[in-house]
Parts: structure tokens; sequence; C-alpha cells
DNA sequence: CGTAGGTTGCTAGTCGGCCAACAACTTTCC
DNA sequence: GGAAAGTTGTTGGCCGACTAGCAACCTACG
């Protein structure tokens, strides 16, 4: 299929702009300032695209998130090699998040954006970020575990509490970041945690330079 | 003056179930379900009462700031006492929110949700909130800075960059526990960063039980 | 010519804030 | 001491601004 017809060419490039715009709209003032006229603005089209296009506000948001989470998970998926051990495997967490934000801010901002926005009255979407937040402790957790049994990670450490912990910290750095990006230098400060994380987190018979 | 006038024991008395009500409704929803209709029904009264008490909707929410702040204040205050090495003072923020979180969570919850609400489009809020945090990162930095002179705190940590991490971690447990209140246990998680955080900064001369 | 993409007029609903009126209270004056 | 005069607390109707979503319409493509 060389070209796969202009009209599909059409809603394909409508949609896309539309995304980018809502992106752009939660990332400089929430969700409050998302509204269907600015996105038709900002984008280029009318007010009237976006309900023709996905149905609802709560249609707009959730397809947003889909586009965000898939984009980072190949970019994690990139980094992460077969046959790692546990603890690299559990820091290419850090470092995707850190070259997602730096390549692609809007849509990383507009993400974030949307975690805390998820404390407001919009059940869905609190329930959703509360499930996707609990998978993530869970697969770090799990990480943690493999690193005890392959010998990457410190047998003292507890799986559990590591992962809460290390959640709280992205998500710490990510609010600072939001609330002040003048102040808070995210990339700096990702390097920091990764440096924290890995003395916290070593096995005590690898070779350390302290 | 024994008796304050029942004109004024009036209006403590509103102006309190006013600011209680406020601080339910967004610690329940956010800013966004603060309306004056459901603070003025919650409380009692009715909503014109909010814009003769306060003014404005922003009024409110600096009165209920301010309040909140202050509360926190007069605890932390009453947990450090003079002549303590930096350390303990820095590691009193730890436990004075703990205590006030367990023993008021209401207006904790609330402080929080406000907090998350600050990236939105309120620019008052935002650069109130970016301030405060500039401030306890500084005050954080400071304790840190006074703890490698009188030998608390190991000399080779780095003031600026715990700041910023202490202040990650405290946000970002806050956020997971607003989000997920029964699967994240807050108290358990200031344990951890207690003694996460104590073991990271320690002094090397100290006598380490581990 | 028919269908899908895109637009615009419209509606129902919500919100913050203003304002005039009422009720409770305090002070002044005889 | 008690009533009149003045003040303060509280109410609820109203208005302008704004929103999401719908439905009829126009336009471009197949």
């Amino acid at each position: 299929m060389p070209v796969p017809t202009r009209q599909a060419e059409r809603t394909e490039r409508s949609t896309e702009a539309l995304l980018d715009a809502a992106a752009e709209l939660i990332a400089e003032g929430g969700l409050a300032s998302m509204t269907f006229a600015a996105i038709g603005e900002r984008a280029g089209y009318s007010r009237g695209l976006v309900t023709a296009r996905f149905g609802s506000r709560a249609g707009l948001v959730n397809a947003l998130v889909s586009r965000t989470w898939g984009q980072f998970h190949v970019r994690r998926a990139a980094i992460t090699q077969a046959g790692q051990p546990a603890f690299a495997r559990l820091m290419s967490l850090v470092t995707a998040i850190r070259q997602y934000a730096q390549e692609d801010p809007r849509n990383v901002r507009a993400l974030f954006a949307l975690m805390f926005e998820a404390l407001g009255p919009d059940e869905a979407l609190r329930e959703r970020m509360a499930q996707f937040h609990q998978a993530m402790r869970d697969d770090i957790a799990a990480l943690v575990e493999a690193g005890r049994a392959d010998g990457s990670i410190s047998p003292s450490i507890d799986p559990q509490a590591t992962a809460l912990i290390l959640v709280a910290l992205l998500r710490g750095l990510a609010y600072q970041w939001m609330l002040d990006p003048v102040s808070v230098d995210l990339a700096a400060a990702y390097d920091v945690i990764h440096e924290q994380v890995g003395n916290a987190l070593a096995a005590p018979d690898r070779s350390k330079s302290s």
C-alpha cells in the first residue's frame, strides 16, 4: 500500500495535531487549561473536531496517555538488552525516563501533569494512575528480587520498600521540576539518583571504587 | 475582656467551619471540588459567606494554606530542641510530617493536594509553592552544611543534591499515598526514609550498629 | 454521487462574584 | 434599665463568563 489513501493521511495528521496541542496545553496549565476550543485553535482545526475524533474529553485523555506510555515503553525496551543482570535492567528505568524527558519534554511534561492531576475529581484517571503505579512498584520489586537472586543486588535489601522509595524519588523529582524548571536540573538529579540508588542496592561482593 | 463578645465568637466559629469544609473538599477531589456552594453546604452555612469572609476564592486558599503551615511549624518547633546536632534537627522535619499526618490527616491531605494542584493554571498558587519548596531546599542544605561542620553528617555529602533528593522523597511518597492510601503505608514509609537517609548521611566516625 | 472529514450554531449546565435585604448583635442615649 | 440607632453576620437571587457535547451543515475525497 504505497499511498495510504489521502483520507487516512488527513485523519492521522489531524489526530496527531490534536494530541500534540492537548499535550502542550496540559503541560502548561494542567487539565483545566485543556479546553476543546484551545486545542482546536492551537492545532489549526476547529473545536468540534475533538469530539468527532475522540468521542469525549475522557477519550482524548485516554488516547494521549496511551500514546505517551507507548512511546516511553519503546524507549525503555530499546535500552534494555537481554541477559543483563537485574540491577542493570532496574536502572534502565531511570535512564529511559531521563532520555525521554530530554528528547521530548512536551509529552513527558504532559504525562507528569496528568499523573498529578489524577489526585483530582476524575475517578477514571485516578484509578488508571493508581493501577499504573502499583504495577510499577511490583515491577521494581520483582527486579530487586531477581537482583538478589543473581547477585547483582545486596540480599539485605527489602524489595517492597525499595520500590516505594524509588518511585517516590522519581515522582518527587518530577514534581519539583514541573513546579520550578529553572531551579531544578532534571538531568543532573537523575544522575544523583542513579548513583545513590546504585550505592544503596550494591551487592557487597562486587568490587567497589568509593 | 473576659467575654470576647458573642459576635466575634460567631465569626471565629463560622471561619473555622468554612476552612475545615474547604480542606475536606480539597483533600477529596482537589481544588476543582472546592466550590462555594459545596463549602457552604458542608460547613452548615450559605455559599455567600465565603466571599464575605475571605474576599475571593484565592483569599480562601491563602487563609487555608497559612493556617495549615502554621500548625505544621508549631509541631516541628515543638519537636526540635535547642543544642541538638544538625543531623537531628534535619530529621525532625521527617518526624514532624509523620506525626502531623497521623494526627490531622484532613489538613495534611489538603495541603498535599494544594501542592500538586499548584502545577495547574493558578499562577499565584504556583509561585507560592515554588518559593516554599525553594526555601525548604535551602533550609535542608543549610542543615546539611551545619551537620558537616559539627560532625554529625559525613563531609562527603553534597548539601544541594541532598536537599533535592530529600524533598523528592517526601513529595513522591505523599503523592503515592494520596493516589492510593490503601496500598501505601505512610508511617512505615517515613520510617524507611528515616533509616535510609540516616545511613546515607551518617558521619563515618560515629559508632554504627548495623 | 455517496461517504467521511471538518465546521459552526446552539443548548444545558456550572462556576465565581456582586449586591440588596434580613437577622443578630452591640452601643448610645434618655 | 430599656428602647432607639448603628454595626456586623448571613443569606439567596442574579449576572456574565465559560464549558462539553450535540446536531445540522458544508466540503473534500473516492
